[in-house]
DNA sequence: GCCTATTTGTTCGTATGTATC
DNA sequence: CGATACATACGAACAAATAGG
């Protein structure tokens, strides 16, 4: 669609059962996926966007209010609307380490522990890390970032006498694997992964840095040892805004 | 945690460090995993719960707050709060029939076309069917529905020359697999997926029946044949509010 | 169309117990 | 020990959406 600088004045289709807002954010999505409009850049204000394509700035505010609701961009009021960086895919198999992933797309990995506590299992839990409802279990708040953009906040569920201080190794660690090979555990695998979607929850949304309402994706899974003993139950919440999820073959 | 409509108070452990809205949530939670509160049932109102268990209307709240979290219950203002119908679980993975898994189900399954037509393939779609950009395929808009509830939407590429007619042995099946057969394709298996999610536009709300701004799953995916041969690229869109997916391990 | 009753959603204020510093 | 912060719980009132007449 081009970058249009110049004042020149891009035409648009009118009149022919295409809306004008629909044009301009089909022109846009396409510069942005084509890389024509990097990620992080700004875009042009919203008035520069009208005086190029010689509509209203309601106009451009609807094209813009679209691409956002996509995930292409995030408007900030004060400053400016910006490219979001394309998501990052997210491998999902027997074998998912999230450290390893983020680290293959060249960014940063750290798992932060929110809090930890000993709480008894519900039903769900309980069945699901083959224990006694209402036996000891524990639970851990964490969240998961790629160069300080959080990608994921997850709640951990690990069966109690065995795991003991696990919630001090993996603070001092940042990672699961990392910690599970302090209690002994070099391998484990994925024993089932089940995946919804609904709107994040104000308090969700805040440890995301998300606005409310916009998409999680909801992973919950369960992850055995080398024996096949379950050791943990995860329901992770991805911002779906930033990533995407490959299944593997 | 019984029915309790006779005027009975049903006790709380006070001051034990269980909260009270997470032992009403719990509660609430095992009646309903139990069936005692039927799928699409109304909930008491939240006056009515208070008198029950003898708390604050706040409290009852933060319980049913808790439930709609888990995606358990939905409250609409001015009609009261229901028990959700639980969502489809459709497996994913090498080989995932749409048909095979809602009569598993037990529910009734149909594909309906919505749409054909023969387009140049986009540059995307051509690289996922190994054909040549702009060369043409055959584009099907599909709703597919188990018991008249619709649960997703596809647009389904198909390369050209060799699927001519598919769409009219699709209408007439209604399952891609039957429609495969008649192309003498007895087998087909999955070759990658891509699972994303995010808000519903209003014309993908409208057909499937969905709140406009609603959650749509979105799985795009490439199939093969028994010989490795790229055959269909979908996209389909899931109401996320009826469907969850399942990875097959 | 209007009106009313019902029900959930929101926002004040107040008080209490429980950690933590 | 006091001071502080936080979660929990209660009370009252009003706003907003829905359903039925």
């Amino acid at each position: 669609m081009g970058a249009g600088s110049d004042g020149t004045v891009t035409v648009l289709a009118r009149g022919e059962g295409l809306a004008a807002w629909r044009q301009i954010a089909d022109g846009l999505s396409a510069d942005i996926e084509a890389g024509r409009l990097a990620a992080g850049s700004q875009l042009p204000t919203e008035a520069a966007l009208a005086a190029r394509f010689g509509v209203n700035r309601h106009t451009v505010r609807r094209a813009l209010a679209a691409l956002a609701e996509r995930g292409l961009v995030r408007a900030t009021q004060g400053r400016g609307t910006f490219v979001e960086t394309p998501r990052l895919a997210y491998p999902i198999g027997r074998r998912t380490r999230f450290s390893e992933i983020v680290s293959k797309a060249g960014r940063e990995a750290w798992g932060d522990l929110l809090g930890a506590a000993a709480v008894p299992a519900d039903a769900a839990t309980a069945e699901a890390l083959a224990i006694a409802p209402g036996s000891a279990m524990l639970e851990l708040q964490t969240i998961h970032r790629a160069d300080d953009t959080p990608l994921s906040t997850a709640r951990t569920c690990l069966p109690l006498p065995r795991f003991d201080g696990f919630d001090r190794a993996y603070a001092a660690l940042g990672s699961l694997t990392r910690a599970y090979a302090e209690f002994g555990i070099a391998d484990y695998t994925r024993l089932s992964t089940r995946i919804g979607a609904r709107p994040a929850a104000a308090d969700e949304a805040a440890r995301l840095d998300l606005a409310p309402g916009r998409v999680l994706i909801v992973l919950t899974s369960v992850n055995v040892d080398a024996a096949g003993v379950p050791i943990q139950a995860t329901r992770s919440l991805f911002a779906a805004d930033r990533v995407e999820l490959v299944v593997e073959g």
